[in-house]
DNA sequence: CTTGACTCTCCGGTAGGCGGAGGGTGGAGG
DNA sequence: CCTCCACCCTCCGCCTACCGGAGAGTCAAG
């Protein structure tokens, strides 16, 4: 039923080489059927093909080795597929995502620099209804849809008519995660729910843009502004805001968005520096 | 127009880290506008903000930073342009590769293992016309695309009615790299041609089974393959053949495709082990 | 003058291997 | 039986693209 092999006949078997042989064994994640005790050659039997061909798979699609240990050593076929399944999806996301990328970089080569309109602004305080939570960058799409996917729910229930945003504290850009808070502005004597907080957000100036179009093109307008508030302003502390004013909510194709970028500054710049 | 920012504010703009900015200086990919003598404090210019975009773009896509200096050091905008055209085609070249790959993980985790029918047949020597190249593996598909175009093109031409097909060193599969050939084969008086040469194939005996499906699916086969040769067979040195019964170019979807994939063995093996 | 936020350099570590040195094995041919 | 060559072993360092932290210097506000 099943053959025993050396590592440089399973190589050409698995397509996999040596060397990653030796690394595979040496974490144990495919150790061979058994090693010769006197010569320590190692012997794989033809059996181990198939699990030697879903690692190489799985590496081919970047899987990192520790979900790959994670999905061949399922107890069972269902927890097996079903972790593989959640990583297919995942990669499916990711690979939509990289498609927009590289979009945007194409119509960036075709297209010029838009003109930059930066807008100052007194925000007064208000409250909101509130989501807060430490983002990793690489989930923001997903609790995006999902928070404002419920903040919406909201809104519709109770006939608030307002803009959504968010707030990124500098920790989200710098070290790729951070507290971000959606918040869906309300009257101030407006009831506390379960599922959201009720938040007040500081007044501040800012410094305001408009991104027009889908947001995988936000940093070349997070730039031009960032930019533009070094240069004029004196910046505040305190997060970056976002204002959703058409959004996927909106049942808008992505190049119809439109944001408000908020940079927070301390005053309003001195006609000419 | 511009404005001197510390590296923490440069990296609030560009959202590229304390850290990889550092690390962009250090190999000369993104040195900053000028450095204080006396504290190394390292200014950037607000000017600097775009190229720090793009570098993080090309990097989000993946792009090694070898690439990524060619295209930002390009000398003049048609250069980069064109340099990163090719990339983004490359990328979306591989996407679509991923995608199948994640297709047929897919259909693996529903459909079982097909039987495997092994035949066993002695090949004799024959004549070929012949193109034999290194090819690295990543870049298989565009050779083999460009190769059997040729013989194709050929073969219509001079009313060559043969099965194309191609062999594979053993490097190609254990080092990712090494020589194929593809041939198409002719009678003995075949006359010689400029684009292509004249080679003979050895005679051998072979293990030889039939890949039904998308490329995409042959490991699974060739261990299928491989395994039953170590169990029942001798294996024989030599290039693996591969015989492109249906392929892409009969306008087949890749689902119809038929390859016969040959092992040389040593002998026909004695029924029963 | 202190405090706290920033910044500097240097060192080490990460994943997933590759490449090579130095030395032991195994089977085939002579 | 010997020798040869291909194969195998372990160990060490290197690779990319950074991240984390230590220890020390710097800057601006209070």
């Amino acid at each position: 039923m099943t053959a025993s092999v050396t590592i440089g006949e399973f190589s050409r078997l698995t397509h996999l080489s040596v060397k990653t042989l030796h690394h595979y064994h040496e974490i144990g994640l495919l150790a061979p059927a058994r090693i010769d005790p006197s010569s320590g050659y190692r012997r794989y039997e033809t059996a181990q093909v198939p699990v030697a061909q879903l690692i190489r798979r799985l590496r081919d699609l970047q899987m990192p080795l520790a979900q790959v240990r994670a999905v061949v050593e399922a107890p069972d076929v269902q927890t097996r597929d079903q972790t593989l399944r959640l990583h297919l999806d995942q990669m499916e996301r990711e690979l939509a995502q990289t498609r927009d990328v590289v979009a945007s970089l194409r119509s960036m080569l075709t297209l010029p620099v838009g003109e930059l309109t930066v807008e100052y602004r007194f925000m007064p305080a208000f409250r909101a209804y509130a989501v807060t939570d430490r983002v990793d960058r690489d989930s923001i799409d997903d609790w995006c849809s999902e928070t404002f996917g419920l903040l919406g729910e909201i809104a519709g229930r109770y006939g608030i008519n307002a803009t959504a945003g968010a707030t990124y504290g500098d920790e989200f850009f710098t070290d790729d995660v951070g507290e971000v808070v959606g918040f869906l502005p309300v009257a101030p004597d407006q009831p506390a729910l379960e599922r959201v907080s009720l938040v007040d957000l500081p007044a501040s100036y800012f410094a305001i843009t408009r991104h027009d179009g889908p947001y995988a093109d936000f940093d070349r307008t997070y730039g031009a502004l960032g930019s533009h508030v070094a240069e004029y302003c004196e910046v505040a502390p305190g997060p970056i805001r976002e204002l959703y004013l058409t959004g996927p909510g909106d049942g808008a194709a992505a190049s119809d968005f439109r944001t408000e970028i908020c940079w927070p500054i301390q005053r309003l710049p001195t006609p000419k520096g």
